[in-house]
DNA sequence: AACACGACCTGGTAGC
DNA sequence: TGCTACCAGGTCGTGT
């Protein structure tokens, strides 16, 4: 589920609950005793996304920082079912529930030098001013690996994983094994539009098609055209989709488009 | 500094 | 039907 665009789906759902106060937390697992502990009796006055991380701002300074890694979801309701992982119940009579089957998710407290210790690890912000050309070359330059192994670094952009960083590198129509510092100043240019491109559009699907509990319905679902695809047609070329291993995951690629 | 790899978890499904 | 093996949207720690 969460790359940048479920998780920023996630959080404009989430940011319902600003202005409350925090009642009670439990944790199950997933999460620190300090939820518990040092959230009770604070205010929620924010809710900010970078990269794939999630930060809520409490009164007092500071943070409950999330992140919902390959199957975690956090979502606002009444009811909180018997397999939530952790939760915080708001004075307004709901609650923020973290769901994830996989128990990878991670949720603990941070105070203001963590806070940023945190965000100084993490790359430029895709959607903003900040992603430019000139920095996505910049790293690119220092990188010898697989141009898809350097999109996954958090630290070169923030937010992409398997799928997007797939999808990608379709749109800017460079073979995923292609080593980042031998792309050209042209193939830069396309992979830094095409990157901003896919962000957006899955975005406004994922905005669509997040329903809270459960995650992501099937309705608006962002239309993938390598991501799962192995052995189907290109949709641009016809040619049969790929699937290689690399960093021990899929990459999934035309061999006709993608050079 | 950069990189490869196993660990962390659970569950769904393809194949026998 | 039941078992096994593999797969899954992410990151971290360890070792080279």
């Amino acid at each position: 589920m969460p790359e940048l665009p479920e998780v920023e789906a996630v959080c404009r759902r989430l940011r319902r609950a600003v202005g409350g106060r925090i009642r009670v937390a439990r944790v199950r697992r997933c999460g620190t005793p300090a939820v518990e502990v040092k959230t009770p009796g604070r205010r929620i006055e924010s809710i900010e996304r970078r990269g794939k991380h999630i930060f809520m701002a409490l009164s007092g300074g500071l943070h409950v920082h999330a992140h919902l890694r390959m199957s975690g979801n956090l979502y606002l309701a009444r009811r909180i079912p018997a397999d939530a992982r952790l939760w915080l119940e708001l004075d307004s009579g709901r609650a923020v529930i973290l769901e994830d089957r996989r128990a990878l998710a991670r949720v603990d407290v941070l105070g203001p030098r963590e806070k940023s210790r945190l965000l100084a690890r993490l790359g430029p912000e895709p959607l903003s001013a900040e992603f430019t050309v000139l920095r996505l070359a910049a790293a690119a330059r220092r990188s010898r690996r697989p141009v898809k192994l350097f999109l996954l670094d958090q630290r070169r952009v923030a937010g992409l994983g398997n799928i997007y960083a797939a999808e990608a590198l379709f749109r800017a129509r460079i073979h995923p094994a292609r080593r980042a510092s031998g792309l050209g100043r042209t193939r830069l240019e396309a992979l830094h539009t095409a990157i901003v491109g896919v962000l957006r559009d899955a975005v406004q699907s994922a905005f669509v098609a997040y329903s809270g509990p459960g995650g992501f319905g099937e309705g608006e679902a962002f239309p993938m055209a390598v991501y799962g695809r192995e052995r189907e047609p290109c949709l641009v070329c016809g040619e049969s989709i790929r699937r290689i291993q690399q960093g021990g995951r899929s990459t999934y690629y035309c061999p006709g488009c993608q050079r």
